[in-house]
DNA sequence: TCAAATCAGTTTCGATTCGATACTATTAAT
DNA sequence: ATTAATAGTATCGAATCGAAACTGATTTGA
């Protein structure tokens, strides 16, 4: 019987719900919708392989059209601001302006989730396999990465792009992510 | 420093992104909306207290009227079926049909969340918290609320409506869901 | 070399949802 | 009996969503 399965899919689904109703909330207080919201909030942890309208839209799950509407209008209304790829002229990095990072600031403080710092692991764990198992890409940090390496104290390479990432990059999303060991 | 709540803020984030990304899906290959899907599967978990417009309204934090509107489509394609309360003619309450089940089944097995059951312990005490901070409705089960009463074994009464309740009845997710324990 | 294929991103379109408001019908309160 | 509250529906405008067509830049490969 798959019901223990049953039982964890119900809990995730009311958290969720709940998480996202919080997130609603919030949003509409700013004058906001929520996909609005889940786009600052991401750009504060991605790097800078992650920050663009294609990596977005496969991390929330929605075609880039759509969310090339949302970008526009966060740029519109100060936001988020765009800056073309110096060597790649199809690409656009975006980035928050202060204006925008202090939403998302204010929201991950306006979101408590008190007493939840124990359930960091598992849900690392619960996210790896969940990923895995329906082959969508990973979001982890470097620290997690079989792509990093580190030659010394506090320096670090990517072994995919042969670039150096200082102490604050390795701590932040990438696309390319991918395991260090394969969890079962 | 919000540093362990901000990464918590962030994995649960992108749970929830990920948990919908899957169920979006698996909605499409219905021919079905997001919202869709998450209301049959409420309606596998929900009593007979909890299975209306009104508190389906709640549960996924959207208003009265779109989840009605969405209510009409899932009983025009057959999947929903609505009776009228003998006691309040104004309510009506909601019922899978058997296409309905199925489809709400086929969602539980297709979204695998294998590993995740050490998670469920730490889950329902996380949104235990989660919604009494933020003055949300528990949705919980009889098994951890303050009004069920068991006079005997395999035998239970709600204190708050004094009706008998099933085995089965226990089991399931009530809008008026009260924790026995204040946590924390 | 240069045409074809690919890719990042935008635009446009129709369908659908969403929230707000007004509305009906039933029940509860005074 | 009148009034207020509640469950649910209907309607409307704004916004999102996905699909597809469309730029412009890059890569492929013959």
């Amino acid at each position: 019987m798959a019901d223990s399965i049953s039982a964890v899919s119900h809990w995730l689904e009311r958290l969720s719900a709940l998480h996202r109703n919080l997130m609603r909330r919030f949003a509409a207080e700013e004058g906001l919708q929520l996909v609005h919201v889940e786009i600052l909030q991401y750009l504060t942890v991605c790097n800078r392989y992650s920050d663009t309208t294609q990596t977005i839209s496969e991390y929330l799950g929605q075609t880039k059209g759509s969310i090339s509407q949302s970008l526009g209008h966060l740029e519109e209304n100060g936001f988020i601001k765009r800056s073309q790829d110096k060597v790649d002229k199809r690409v656009f990095h975006l980035a928050l302006t202060a204006k925008g990072n202090s939403v998302a600031l204010r929201m991950l403080n306006s979101i408590n989730l008190e007493g939840a710092d124990k359930l960091e692991p598992a849900l690392k764990t619960m996210l790896a396999s969940i990923q895995k198992k329906n082959g969508l890409k990973g979001f982890g940090t470097c620290q997690s990465c079989k792509f990093n390496q580190s030659p010394g104290k506090n320096s670090f390479v990517c072994g995919l792009t042969n670039e150096k990432l200082s102490v604050d990059d390795v701590k932040k999303v990438c696309k390319e992510h991918e395991p260090l060991v394969s969890g079962e």
